[in-house]
DNA sequence: ATGGTCGCTGAAATGGTTCTGAAGGCCGGG
DNA sequence: CCCGGCCTTCAGAACCATTTCAGCGACCAT
């Protein structure tokens, strides 16, 4: 699963076929029809890209962009039947990473998406390699060291682990990591996480009262340590 | 001076407007007719930011960008008079950050110009924080430190801190936090927020007579201290 | 002065979350 | 077929966050 993607637009047909050239990708769907559904949404959750039309029946979808940019970086690719200057600029002045103007095709707007992921790999500093304290987390090579000692994983345990290092340091909300290694699950599944928590601190030598590496935030989810320094 | 831009188009008028255009907007221009005069150029210098015309002479544009991107990260757009699809997705892919059909407009250039430029600001590593007397605020990790220690904060701390470090130095009213924090408390339910308030200033070191950080605005609401330059 | 409101303090009660240990089901390899 | 990892599910104990309450002093308006 490559993340959760938002969908924000309200004729059915165009719909559909974002729906399926996500689909088709790897991503999980959601989908908003009005600018009103689009902002409840994002006022609970924040997925990992937002394909927004500009021309809503119920508002500016310069609102809800604005709105999310408030707090979050995630990737915008707007929309639009509108080809006019003035609104290419202020959409993409507002903060959208790109404008696509209708009609367009699949493999357009998935390179575009693919461009405006880059940015955000680069920007948010990913790391393909975590090192701290004895252990060594290999992303490229799947492999990972305590002590020098090559230990093994299952796979929801190295998903679980994978997603912390991709993100050290950050705190990863439950909901976060369920649609990542469970895509199915509901929030209430979080004892799942706990689960595999336990069992991945089990295999990294980690305590839960003295944690060295995955580290608990009550009523918000996990991180993984790191350097004072990084 | 904003920066130095290189312009590699073979088409005078093009030319003379994307020349014009940029040097509108404070950057200094160099020019390149040819694939093989970009390529000479680009060996020897880096410029700011890359106008790129694949419709060259003397060879494919598309091995100017690679080229490029061997050595640097530099933001480079291309334009292109081609719509087709397979043209569009080879050039992002091989690290283009934006594809600009012709005809376009300078705003819309100039626009598209801003958001690669973000995304470099971005790639650079700032993140948005608050930092004030031995305070710090990391929003995108979720992480406070005090003189260099993490603190931890319950959820409902931390969203009050966040409501007043994304609105620093304005007065937040009691019913504003309220509705942030307790979405269906009435006026009357304060008291919540003075408990807050007085456990969130604990963690912070701060004292209620004179408070270094969050400081209430009686009858009002409270507001958090940001620096006399800030 | 006096009563009332507002804000701060300290602590107890409540309710929810997290951790633990373990049992049962599924699947693929021997 | 049986075994061993892996995943899922559960119940109870330990822990933490939130809510609630009672009291105090400061300030304001009467």
């Amino acid at each position: 699963m490559n993340g959760l993607a938002l969908i924000v637009e309200d004729e059915p047909a165009i719909r559909r076929f974002l729906r399926a050239t996500l689909s088709a990708n790897a991503y999980e769907v959601l989908e908003a029809g009005t600018a009103h559904a689009a902002r409840t949404f994002l006022a609970g959750e924040t997925p990992d890209v937002v394909i927004l039309d500009l021309g809503l029946p119920d508002g500016d979808g310069l609102d809800v962009l604005k709105m999310l940019r408030q707090r979050s970086n995630t990737p915008v690719l707007v929309l639009s039947a509108r080809d006019a200057e003035a609104a290419k600029v202020a959409a993409l002045d507002a903060g959208a990473d790109d404008y696509i103007t209708k009609p367009f095709g699949a493999g357009e707007l998935m390179a575009r998406l693919r461009v405006a992921l880059r940015h955000r790999v680069q920007a948010s500093g990913e790391t393909p390699r975590y090192e701290h304290g004895g252990l060594v987390v290999d992303l490229p090579h799947r492999r990972v060291q305590l002590h020098g000692q090559e230990i093994h994983l299952s796979p929801k345990e190295y998903a679980l682990l994978e997603q912390l290092v991709r993100h050290a340091g950050k705190v990863l909300t439950h909901r976060w990591l369920l649609d990542r290694i469970w895509p199915n699950a509901s929030e209430a599944d979080a004892q799942y996480l706990r689960v595999y928590v336990r069992q991945l601190r089990a295999r990294l030598g980690d305590s839960a009262e003295t944690p060295r590496f995955v580290l608990t935030e009550p009523g918000v989810g996990y991180r993984l340590a790191v350097d004072p320094a990084g």
